[in-house]
DNA sequence: AGATCCTGCGCC
DNA sequence: AGGGCGCAGGATCT
């Protein structure tokens, strides 16, 4: 297949390098060369960054069918203990170390934060194809950068479609739990008036209570001692001022992070669009730096409503990180328990666990890396039953213990110890004995985590992909046009979660093919395994009701 | 005034 | 002494 480098130059044009041939385009021509390559022979399209190309593709109504993200794939081979650095190093590779994530523009322009310096993505290619090429696993790492750059197409391609957003079922929401929006600076009135309440119990009346020092020594003089004001904290007391200042809290934080403001911010003509980082967090998995997409809370997903005559179909996979380490760890055992939809009460089945609450928590703490408590109890008899994947954990977690890096199945590296983002004090501190011991201590718990959910991640980039490549084909050879949003398209995806809004005629093929890619995905990974990833699918029009019974009924729409 | 830290909460 | 994130507000530093 070709590979058709673009490189951004001085003045707003393009250079296009094609094999031998060289081309220069205005930034203007570029949506029409490129649909029209599509139309053809689809190539694979070699940027620098997926969000600062494909956004004003998209906004041109351009679709592309592959691409290859050279910042984020860069990362990867850096940081891959499986792939020669040398190779890397070359012509302007000092630049490729430093790129940053385009910022979110205007989609009519990408030129607008530079005097960019021409960055020579024919050049940073070579290098990338040469390193996968020299490593003993480039078929496992060229898996991981496909899935990677396919992940950077669909999340700019969810950031254009948006998830449809009701206004009016929000504002309402707001409306009945907080009172009519505040002119700006001022709190909702029934927010007030559980301010109030929490003064008078207190007897604070000049008492905010969105500040932690002052609800502190309030509630000091209230006779009420507490470490910390954390609603789990709060919930022990027995006192009237709890229940208040709980649902203070509690309507506090739906105000202030998802109330009319964010609305304002994020949502226009129908659509909230949130801003991605695919593998924006040193595990793989995504991140999202607008909107807080991936955060955003179970109390407003009410107002997520698939438009007329559409649906929303939501597929999340159960045990998602224990099925991962069973297929990673190759541990039969487990793998025969993560058979059938409830992976947990497998393993009491199996008579490993007296309880399906004894399975979860021996599993979490051996991925979290519990020492104490009830789930650092359950993981010394797990082990026994299944030695593989606890040993995985285990060892990963000693590896970090010396200082040494971890990598998931496909072989991303985990950031080193002392290394970027790790305790990255710029005056280093003086560092005593017990200070360096309880840095690998949390390192390796990091190191631990880090192999599961990155290989976790990389389960769902490989799933993303293949059902992008899905839906796109039940459109139907370009019938609908090239456009994605008038097709099932994705809207949604929180890590193992995934949201598609599809016409209600094609509901059924969509489950299908979410089901269908789940298990392209586990193929991919995990071939000579067989690991069950089973779905919990709802077809609905709102959000709100997924995973609610009778979900996955036929939708009246 | 702006940058940064801290706390607490939301999601997985 | 349980992993990864983002976000908001207040407190604190510069």
């Amino acid at each position: 297949m070709a590979r058709v480098h673009l490189s951004r130059l001085p003045g707003d044009r393009v250079q296009v390098v094609e094999g031998e041939h060289y081309d220069v385009l205005d930034i203007t021509a570029l949506p029409s060369y490129v649909s029209g390559r599509e139309a053809v022979d689809p190539p694979r399209w070699v940027w620098d960054d997926t969000a600062r190309w494909y956004a004003p593709l998209l906004a041109a109504g351009v679709r592309v069918e592959r691409c290859h993200d050279l910042r984020l794939c860069h990362r990867v081979l850096r940081r891959a203990p499986a792939a020669a650095a040398s190779l890397l190093d070359g012509e302007q590779s000092d630049l490729w170390d430093r790129l940053r994530p385009a910022e979110p523009t205007d989609p009519a322009l990408f030129s607008a934060d530079d005097a960019t310096e021409h960055l020579r993505a024919d050049l940073e290619d070579a290098r990338q194809l040469a390193s996968v090429a020299a490593s003993p696993e480039s078929a496992r790492l060229g898996l991981l950068l496909a899935a990677e750059s396919a992940s950077a197409l669909v999340a700019a391609e969810m950031t254009h479609a948006g998830v449809p957003w009701r206004v009016d079922v929000h504002d309402r929401l707001l409306t009945d739990l907080l009172g009519p929006r505040p002119p700006r600076g001022a709190r909702p009135r029934l927010l007030e008036e559980l301010a109030a309440e929490v003064r008078r119990i207190l007897g604070a009346p000049d008492l905010n209570p969105d500040s932690h020092p002052h609800l502190m020594s309030a509630l000091r003089r209230a006779g009420i001692e507490v470490a910390d004001t954390r609603r789990s904290t709060l919930q022990r007391i027995e006192h009237p001022v709890v229940e208040p200042l709980v649902r203070y809290k509690q309507l506090g934080h739906l105000f202030s992070t998802n109330g009319w403001a964010w609305i304002d911010q994020w949502v226009g003509d129908g659509r909230f669009r949130p801003v991605y980082q695919p593998a924006g967090s040193a595990t793989g998995r995504w991140s999202s730096n607008g909107g807080g997409a991936l955060s955003f809370p179970a109390q407003v997903r009410s107002a997520a409503v698939a438009d007329d005559d559409w649906v929303l179909v939501v597929a999340d996979v159960a045990q998602l990180e224990p099925r991962v380490l069973a297929g990673m760890s190759g541990d039969r055992a487990l793998a025969r328990a993560a058979r059938g939809a409830d992976l947990y009460q497998g393993m009491v089945d199996d008579g490993a666990v007296a309880t399906r609450q004894d399975a979860k928590l021996g599993l979490l703490g051996a991925m979290y890396g519990a020492t104490s408590g009830e789930s650092g109890r359950m993981v010394a008899g797990l082990t026994r039953r299944y030695p593989a994947a606890f040993g995985l954990v285990e060892e990963a977690a000693r590896a970090g213990e010396r200082g040494q890096v971890v990598r998931t199945l496909l072989g991303r590296g985990c950031p080193a110890l002392g290394g970027t983002s790790w305790d990255e004090s710029p005056d280093a501190p003086p560092a005593d004995l017990d200070d360096q011991d309880r840095r690998r201590r949390a390192y390796g718990r990091f190191t631990r985590n880090f192999v599961v959910q990155g290989t976790a991640a990389e389960w769902a980039a490989c799933w993303l992909a293949d059902l992008r490549n899905r839906l796109w084909r039940m459109g139907g050879d370009g019938a609908a046009g090239p456009r994605i949003d008038v097709r099932p398209h994705l809207v949604l995806f929180l890590h193992d979660e995934v949201v598609v809004h599809a016409p209600a005629s094609l509901a059924d093929q969509v489950v299908a093919e979410i089901t269908a890619a789940a298990s392209a995905a586990g193929w991919l990974l995990f071939r000579e395994l067989p690991v069950d990833f089973p779905l919990n699918v709802s077809v609905v029009r709102s959000y709100a009701d997924a995973g609610k019974p009778g979900g996955t009924a036929p939708v009246d729409v």
